[in-house]
DNA sequence: GAGTTTGAAACT
DNA sequence: CAGTTTCAAACTC
């Protein structure tokens, strides 16, 4: 069986092999990090390549600069332009392969048009800018693909998350032999390329008789046509500071790099969309939490791979109009929403840090904290949190992580799953999710941020120490006052003042999440990535009962702190089962984002929601982690639709 | 905006 | 592991 091909491609996706990662200078070392298995992220940035390389012969691609400086001029005719193409493309050309040229040309188009108008100095992201067509393409395969993918909803194939990249790439690097593969891959999906032609073809264009083919899938491609479309709009500035600089974060000024680890994807999320505010605000506080980006260092692979889960999760999202730019008026409620974001994991970006002694090299700086750097909104003092200083930062998490490998995972996690595993606790806490360490609040009754708990939107927990508890998102005791009156009833003894700002800020809470819930569709990818948590949480369940969070996970619902990625983990755990793990638990977060489950989770209405129960297919799932995550990986692809 | 409060993170 | 200190966000005025 090992010589047969499928045991070899399995292997090669295993997590566990060395994958090729393609260096992210912009990253946190991720592999550094005593990260959990490789397991997730191998599929991912491994698969793309090697598929790019497998469609490359069936997808030749026209020269995408051609197009690129082509675009703008619409004069030209098809024909010229089909005529271009074939001249620069070496390869065969497919027609799908064609179609899609036009849709890149027109994000060309805009690029250009953002970067003229975008402030560089705002991406804070470290990414070494590298404008060289080769070294382009490899460094931020990656990041550029979360841009595109947001955008999207339908299909997060991975050959479309693929092509996606590929269309980035294309613009820093046209040249790059890279991303005419990419190129290709996008013709692997044969949705896609369908897609792409219909907006930009025109009759008489060398790609007409692929349209013809590409009529099948005429209602495809117009979907894809409309997300795509989006991605331009919310897209573009990150797209634009990929072509200028691979890695800047797309978040404008509040944009920060993306560090590897934890944040790492969500930096990358980040980066792709224009400002933090549209997409990343929605998602935030939709998803978990802080969904956070969850990855964290420890799990570099699997964060990986989540990462590029998220993405394709998050494409839908994109198009809704965020939080943020509701929230923009005022700075006071920018900021909440962006620590929301942050808490989210993609919020992130968002966040800005006013460290003066941490040096923002410790969980005190919340920008290091949720793995990215810091940026020009900070204003921190003597900051080692940029990438000029990424060697420290990365050492410094990697010293952290050693003491607790879940330092930098999301603290919220959905406890739906916890209910299942913990029965008890389920029936005594109403949120839908917890903060995974549980907050040590003594004055604040759990009633402000300063409690994690609340400040996640979540309820507290057993695991929660703290005194007089009064979560309105769920009491220690499992008394829910989500409801506000309630709420005020119970806290009579608090002044009305106190109430007001309470239930004000409660109201805040609520309503973000609310929207977050509202603006998370469901993806097929968030399905997917739901089932390897699951699978991953169950298999840390089996080997870790002790661990009270990730029996939760093991319910397989992870949730996405809408307001916080907090997950804390355990810092006992350190082998690398316990990474293994980390990278389950980050997982969720991930999942949680997408995940409907959330939605109820975050339910403003602050009742009780019926803790999700696991469907037959997740208590399938349960199985060895780690075969179940080589089984699920090579599914990824197959999750998409390519009908 | 300065000062206070708070609780997590870090340290011992 | 518990107690203490440090830190920066959250909050108050």
């Amino acid at each position: 069986m090992q010589d047969s091909p499928v045991f070899n491609y399995i292997n090669s996706l295993s997590p566990i092999r060395p994958v090729k990662s393609i260096p992210n200078p912009h990253q946190f070392s991720t592999l550094n990090f005593t990260s959990p298995p490789s397991v997730f992220t191998s599929p991912h940035l491994t698969s793309s390549h090697k598929e790019s390389r497998f469609f490359k012969t069936h997808h030749p691609s026209p020269d995408p600069t051609i197009l690129v400086q082509e675009s703008p001029d619409d004069s030209k005719s098809n024909e010229e332009a089909a005529a271009e193409a074939d001249a620069t493309t070496e390869f065969n050309i497919d027609a799908s392969t064609e179609m899609e040229q036009p849709q890149i040309v027109k994000y060309d188009v805009k690029e250009t048009n953002l970067d003229e108008t975008t402030d560089l100095s705002l991406v804070p992201y470290a990414s070494p800018p590298r404008k060289e067509n080769g070294s382009a393409s490899e460094d931020a395969p990656g990041m550029e693909m979360y841009d595109n993918v947001q955008g999207k909803n339908e299909t997060p194939d991975w050959d479309r998350l693929i092509a996606d990249s590929s269309e980035f790439l294309i613009f820093s690097s046209p040249n790059d032999s890279e991303a005419f593969r990419c190129l290709m891959m996008q013709r692997a999906s044969p949705s896609q390329a369908p897609s792409v032609m219909m907006p930009t073809m025109q009759p008489g264009s060398i790609n007409e008789p692929e349209s013809s083919n590409a009529s099948p899938y005429g209602a495809v491609s117009v979907l894809h046509r409309g997300i795509r479309r989006r991605c331009l709009d919310f897209e573009m500035p990150g797209n634009k500071q990929t072509s200028s600089e691979n890695n800047t974060a797309a978040c404008g000024s509040s944009s920060r790099c993306v560090v590897p680890s934890i944040g790492l994807h969500l930096n990358a999320l980040l980066m792709s969309t224009k400002d933090c505010k549209t997409n990343n605000t929605t998602h935030d506080y939709s998803c978990s939490e802080k969904y956070q980006v969850g990855l964290q260092g420890s799990s570099s692979t699997l964060q990986e791979t989540l990462d590029q889960t998220e993405t394709e999760t998050r494409e839908d999202v994109p198009v809704e109009p965020t939080l943020e730019e509701l929230h923009l008026s005022s700075p006071k409620k920018k900021r909440q929403v962006c620590l929301v974001k942050l808490e989210a994991g993609e919020g992130e970006s968002c966040k800005r840090c006013n460290c003066k002694k941490s040096k923002c090299l410790k969980l005190y700086c919340e920008c290091f904290a949720a793995g990215v750097y810091c940026i020009e909104p900070c204003s921190c003092i003597d900051c080692f949190n940029k990438p000029i200083h990424e060697d420290t930062v990365l050492a410094t998490r990697k010293q952290i992580e050693s003491r607790n490998p879940l330092a930098f995972a999301p603290k919220v996690i959905k406890s739906s799953d916890l209910v299942l595993e913990t029965g008890d606790d389920a029936s005594k806490t109403p949120a839908s999710a917890r903060h995974k360490r549980g907050c040590n609040c003594k004055k604040s009754n759990c009633l402000k941020k300063y409690c994690e708990c609340f400040q996640g939107g979540v309820g507290c927990s057993i695991n929660c120490r703290c005194e007089g508890c009064k979560n309105a998102f769920g009491r220690k005791d499992g008394s829910a006052i989500v409801d506000m009156e309630a709420e005020q009833e119970e806290e009579n003894e608090t002044s009305g003042k106190n109430r007001r700002a309470k239930n004000q800020e409660n109201t805040e809470v609520y309503l973000m999440r609310k929207e977050e819930s509202s603006a998370l569709p469901a993806t097929p990818m968030s399905v997917y990535r739901q089932q390897l948590v699951n699978s991953c949480c169950l298999n840390n369940n089996t080997k870790k009962p002790d661990n009270n969070w990730l029996t939760v996970f093991g319910g397989g619902s992870s949730s996405s702190g809408m307001f916080n990625s907090q997950y804390t983990r355990k810092p006992e755990m350190k082998s690398l089962e316990t990474v293994a793990e980390d990278g389950a638990e980050e997982m969720p977060e991930i999942l949680s984002h997408s995940s409907i489950d959330n939605v109820n989770a975050v339910s403003p209405n602050g009742k009780r929601v019926s803790p999700p129960h696991l469907d037959s297919s997740s208590s399938g799932r349960r199985g060895g982690g780690r075969k179940l995550i080589l089984q699920s990986i090579p599914t990824f692809p197959s999750l998409t639709p390519q009908h």
